[in-house]
DNA sequence: ACCCATTGCTTGGCCAGCCAAGGTAATCTG
DNA sequence: CAGATTACCTTGGCTGGCCAAGCAATGGGT
């Protein structure tokens, strides 16, 4: 804060001072994810594989490139997830037959059986997260997050949305 | 959005409608991630490395533990990401002759050189990340994620500051 | 009809990060 | 002073995530 003491006393890295945001973005990802990791370790999920049924929930027997697309993930995380999940049944995949180079995939019985908990993670996990932030707050919080997704969406990839339902999607 | 269209054709999955604020912070979260590892693998950097730097040219010699206490890491994350590091030639370690348990790290020439390139890269991102943001907005953005950041610190861990500085720290 | 670019997925390799378990050294306690 | 506890680090094992390279099927161009 003040005085002599030319390093180390701020929390923030002094290395860091071009980008306060930055870091305190980068901290509070960690913390969030954690957070969630612990919650979803109850449900026997890793983080990441919330996401994944998320959009299996929503979207029902999907292509695996479409969940690569959504996701904004590698291909290759998305096959070893996926080949993982399905060792573990929460998942179903099978070939596509209009085109054999594709993989259908589909969330199981198991894995449906997942969404309420997940849901009540993922609100819950809003909850500890804005404790404290009234109403505006949060709706401006997201609004500032909307913007800089924006911004660093054409450099960083797209985590967008299902492009073209052919059918239930 | 609207119509009778049942699911999928909004950005957030909709078992996540419980907690849209985390929905949005994952995803920013991930394309800061992937835009810093960008521009750190220019520097030849792997994305984390460069908070572990930040903390040595900031904190000089340092024990190992000081380093997990104020990055909030796991201490086998620390471990390895140190080996790496020092195997690359970024970092040196030695014991502590007074606790010879401890270890203390330290940067070296070459990893010292890069701290010119980090801050750059910092700058950069934060200019991209709230492109389009005033100052207010900025302030208003980094005092909420503080709050969010407080309200999970005691859940998931601690990214502090340097406890007690023995000397040049 | 054929060749070639594109698309879809897989494999291997690497790093960040977690947990669990273990070993050594310092410190607290009886 | 001896034994138990605690602090510090390391190793092994696992997942998420990336890139690069590779293979198979589709589709377009000539």
């Amino acid at each position: 804060m003040s005085g002599t003491d030319p390093v180390c006393t701020e929390t923030a890295p002094s290395a860091a001072h071009g980008g306060p945001v930055s870091v305190a973005l980068a901290r509070v990802a960690r913390m969030h994810r954690i957070a969630a990791g612990r919650r979803l370790r109850e449900l026997g999920l890793y983080p990441g594989q919330e996401m994944m049924m998320m959009r299996l929930w929503d979207c029902g027997p999907v292509r695996q490139s479409e969940l690569i697309q959504s996701l904004g993930l590698d291909a290759s995380t998305v096959t070893k997830m996926l080949q993982r999940m399905e060792h573990c049944g929460l998942v179903l995949r099978r070939p596509d037959p209009a085109d054999r180079r594709a993989v259908l995939v589909e969330a199981t019985d198991e894995g449906r059986s997942l969404r309420v908990g997940v849901e009540g993670v993922w609100s819950d996990l809003e909850q500890a997260s804005l404790s404290g932030l009234g109403p505006d707050d949060r709706a401006e919080l997201e609004r500032l997050l909307g913007v800089v997704a924006d911004n660093l969406r054409e450099e960083a990839g797209e985590a967008g949305e299902c492009p073209a339902p052919p059918r239930g999607c």
